[in-house]
DNA sequence: CCGAAATTCTATAGAACTATAGAAAATTGT
DNA sequence: ACAATTTTCTATAGTTCTATAGAATTTCGG
């Protein structure tokens, strides 16, 4: 049987089979794609998919979680760590941006799809997107209280923000392997932390200076 | 015939059909959406909607369409009028998130479902969209020649990152019709001239003093 | 109020899709 | 190599969907 059991031909094929879902349902979407095509891009038929799947419905569940749950934990772990405020935001974005490089399908499918499931097969889903949110929002609030941002910062807004952001250029990326990731990183950083506006700083001697932190 | 005299039942009822297309594509997704899902929205029944459409697809091709032509339209309009950067990139992220409010359902569509239609029936969004960004891009420039924004910026990111922001909070607005509009539009804007990070700021008088242009 | 044109309706052909059942094949432990 | 178990296959019932054809109804200018 399939049960929780450490059968390896089994867990290396199912596996497969939630990322040929996800390969599917990112390229298709989920209505859009048909039990047929996940089972043939496995290289399976149709009908057994149902060996692996109860349902179009749970593999879609499945995918979801596969695409987010590594995701959070590292957020989690990078809002735990002991980096500077700057270090912990830098890699927030590397972590997003590089997700949707290296599992760009999974990821998207539970970004784009996951409102087609049911209420009750959300709620774990959600926990886990809210839980990143607030790891997000945690690091912005660590950044106000040690003065590395103004104290008027709306935090909440702000992990919005970088999110919006992030997954933006997240569509990008999956569509053009072409980007330089690290480029974007460094870009996204540097406009959520100064804008765009010409930035004057002050020079350990005391003297100002235009910081140009990215010049191409 | 319905050929484009000015006849105004048709007009109406034409409008009403695309309206009512946005409306159930926006809600279910393209493949999720059935042609008698959107008839019944009109009010009028599965096979009358064929009067209206000759295809699904191509009513999908007209909401696209629809929900993106005004809204590229008020981008020239910003883009070409004489304001000051600043209003510029406000006016922009305004229009931008408006539009998501008032006609969120064929915009969405527009953002979420294009990439369901063919090639040729892309070409013209393709073109809109572009057109978009190019403007807002001419904002960007123009604002790093007159010396608003550092002349280091790269105008094509900046483009990319205001649009996956507005974008990302275009979901929450749809979603959440009490959020405070005007409040995002000036943290927004803020945030991509200034960031995060405290700022000194030149005064009148030569000294230095902390910006604090959002207190909440 | 008549006749033409526009609009909607009913009915259906034909295709595709989900999920299930039971047979067949492959794999594994002994 | 045998028997039990796992995995895949074939076949299909039952549903839903798109698009079309032709009939029926509504609208509207004169």
């Amino acid at each position: 049987m399939a049960t929780g059991t450490d059968n390896n031909r089994y867990r290396h094929q199912k596996q497969l089979a939630i990322r040929s879902a996800a390969s599917v349902f990112a390229e298709k979407g989920f209505h859009g794609a048909s039990t047929k095509d996940i089972a043939e891009r496995m290289g399976i038929k149709q009908g057994s998919l149902y060996y692996y799947f109860k349902s179009k419905e749970e593999a879609l569940g499945e995918v979801c979680l596969f695409g987010i749950e590594e995701y959070v934990l590292h957020m989690k772990k990078i809002a735990t760590s002991d980096q500077p405020f700057e270090s912990k935001l830098m890699a927030t974005i590397t972590s997003h941006l590089s997700s949707y490089r290296e599992r760009n399908e999974a990821l998207k499918v539970h970004n784009d799809e996951r409102l087609y499931l049911p209420e009750d097969k959300r709620a774990k889903l959600k926990e886990l997107g809210s839980s990143y949110r607030q790891q997000l929002e945690a690091i912005f609030e660590e950044g106000a209280r040690t003065g590395a941002l103004r104290n008027s910062i709306d935090c909440h807004f702000a992990a919005q923000a970088v999110i919006g952001m992030c997954n933006g250029w997240g569509d990008n990326i999956v569509r053009d392997p072409d980007l330089d990731l690290f480029d974007i990183i460094q870009k996204c950083t540097d406009l959520v932390l100064n804008g765009f506006v010409e930035r004057r700083k002050k020079k350990r001697d005391g003297s100002e200076a235009v910081a140009t932190e990215n010049s191409q």
